[in-house]
DNA sequence: CTCCATTGTATCGAATATCGATACGATCAT
DNA sequence: ATGATCGTATCGATATTCGATACAATGGAG
């Protein structure tokens, strides 16, 4: 009964096989991909074999676990290849983290979380690893929050309170009145922050990136080490280069 | 006629869609992606009718054409979140970046391409932009060249021979027996370079990361601007800093 | 503003490629 | 050495994918 006759399941399947190697390991065998992904074995068996000649899954030499091929990057590379935001931005993103001696990332919303698009280290820290492509989720994040505040009260509420909200650390909010308050703050302060509501040790300050209309299109920000900073401090000095940056990488793109 | 009964070309045609979108521009109409990735119009209909359920591909505002949504990134973060070199190398790459003041990327090959996997970018200058999950090909660029140096010879030589060389500027080497040269000498130094072959204004020394067996699994290279170095020079001052670099890299990764 | 060419969307019957089950053989752990 | 688990190959049934085509929507030209 194909409830969706334009709906191809065999193209589904075979992106839950690549999406298999999220979940913790990073060489399965034919059997936890199935498991996994939610498969069968033959049609596990099936789109493995197909990924492999393609390219993107191999054989791990001397056992019969798959891993993935760096050729998978690929279908992530186009998306930053094509996203003209990240050309306009790297440059403000630079300089803030020159002027900031921090590291600041440029991050896009995808659901409810926020996608790492771009990343400048600090060189006198290497802070928790975050590769381009992670995600941080949005009601506990800097970045997220100062993406909500941008938008109208309304569709940021509805996506807080429809949003899981686990809690990370012992400093997570996960009331949706805590957080709605605390996106209302950074409305008012045109930036937001975040101290270990994510990972202990590190605070967050973030700034949303508008479009002509002053809806959010991203948002860049500045990972602070509780080691360095006192949140006040952070905000006082930090805040202040933060929205000038992200005002620029705004208005630039505006004129792009 | 399935020549291949194990084959999905369902799951081809998907991943043909999406490829799609690496060939110039960043929004395709249906049309455009039926006729990039050589599918039928009916075909290209489903494919993208299915990758818009599943959060891959989502409409323009405003137009018909579609769009990739950041979600892609997923499954070419799981090659980089699940990658153990990546993790050791991490603290290495930030320092060799603080010591010589310049960018440093980490790449792995794939066919006869690297790809970047890591990058720190430098301060005081922006270079080409070259985003995580892009390539370059082996025959010109100093990391391939270190690469291709810590194979054995004729698997070098095989490689080299079956790539394509096109000239990508007036100084690159396209001919195999100069190319083989320029991977001999970096055989007996201990890393390679290469000048303007790639992109005008663009240097770059590279060492071969290697394994317990003292095969190739990735190299680490340093992109010098000719604003800044002259070739002779960057060899006498990064060179050891980068052979050491690498050498950290192989030891750690061993010993993981 | 109208018309036309092009593009996106929906539908359909045919038949092929995909489906899951199963059987066999290889591999690993005990 | 033995058994259990896992990867590979094969099969018949049929659901699902196939390409064609018809229709509607869009956008540009005149």
């Amino acid at each position: 009964m194909p409830q969706d006759p334009l709906f191809n399941q065999s193209l589904e399947k075979g992106l839950a096989v690549l999406k298999a190697f999220g979940t913790g390991r990073s060489t399965l065998s034919l059997a936890e991909i199935a498991e996994r992904a939610e498969i069968t074995k033959s049609s596990a068996q099936r789109m493995v074999h197909t990924l492999e000649l393609l390219g993107y899954l191999a054989k791990e030499p001397g056992s019969r676990r798959m891993r993935l091929t760096p050729k998978v990057m690929e279908l992530g590379y186009n998306y930053l290849a094509g996203d003209a935001l990240l050309d306009v931005a790297n440059p403000y993103l630079a300089e803030l983290s020159r002027l900031s001696e921090e590291t600041v990332n440029l991050t896009e919303p995808d659901g409810d979380s926020m996608v790492y698009v771009a990343r400048f280290v600090a060189h006198r820290f290497i802070p928790i690893h975050m590769p381009i492509g992670s995600r941080i989720p949005m009601y506990c994040s800097g970045a997220g929050r100062a993406y909500l505040s941008a938008l109208d009260h309304d569709t940021a509420r509805a996506l807080v309170e429809r949003s899981p909200r686990p809690r990370h650390t012992e400093h997570t909010l996960v009331e949706s009145r805590e957080i709605l308050e605390r996106i209302e703050l950074a409305r008012r302060r045109g930036f937001s922050s975040q101290a270990e509501e994510i990972f202990l040790g590190d605070m967050s300050l973030a700034a949303a990136v508008v479009n002509s209309h002053g809806q959010p299109l991203a948002a860049v920000h500045i990972a602070a080490p509780t080691s360095r900073w006192r949140l006040e401090e952070a905000e006082a000095r930090l805040a202040p280069l933060l929205i000038d940056c992200a005002r620029n990488i705004s208005g630039s793109f505006r004129g792009r």
